[in-house]
DNA sequence: GCCAACGTTGGC
DNA sequence: GCCAACGTTGGC
């Protein structure tokens, strides 16, 4: 199983709308970013991802399960665009927020850090562990 | 609200 | 195929 780590602005699509969608998930979809979308196209069933909240809050708040692979984006006819559909897996206990990772030698080097700017992000498995633990959710 | 970083677009 | 212009993102 691999990693990864969903970015979405509260506003637009927060970790509420996301836990109102149940087993029953949501396309993760608008993303217009070739990189974003070569990860998504990466994914499997079953993978798990970190929910984060970009904007005011940069905060780690959720746990997700890919429970669609990669299929064409329904909001748009561009045949170039295709994601996968998550759904919500458990509330973290504690957000993790940007400045503990920024702070934190084991997560220092997460793409969060080094390129802020990608939505869709590949998330090692220390890394994984490490943001688990501070979450207060089992791995 | 500002601004830097970055990715995409389109003209040449 | 290059590169300038532009738009968007996201941290501060």
């Amino acid at each position: 199983m691999r990693y990864w780590l969903f970015k979405s602005e509260p506003s637009t699509w927060g970790w509420n709308d996301q836990l109102a969608k149940g087993d029953t998930g949501e396309e993760w979809n608008g993303v217009r970013n070739y990189q974003a979308r070569n990860f998504m196209r990466e994914m499997a069933l079953g993978d798990r991802g970190f929910f984060y909240h970009s904007q005011k809050e940069r905060a780690v708040v959720g746990i997700v399960e890919v429970c669609a692979t990669s299929h064409p984006d329904s909001t748009t006819d561009d045949p170039r665009w295709d994601c996968v559909d998550i759904k919500a897996v458990v509330s973290v206990n504690a957000p993790v927020t940007l400045d503990q990772i920024k702070a934190d030698p084991e997560l220092a080097d997460m793409v969060l850090v080094k390129n802020s700017r990608l939505s869709v992000q590949p998330v090692t498995e220390a890394e994984w562990q490490r943001i688990c633990a501070l979450a207060g959710v089992d791995a």
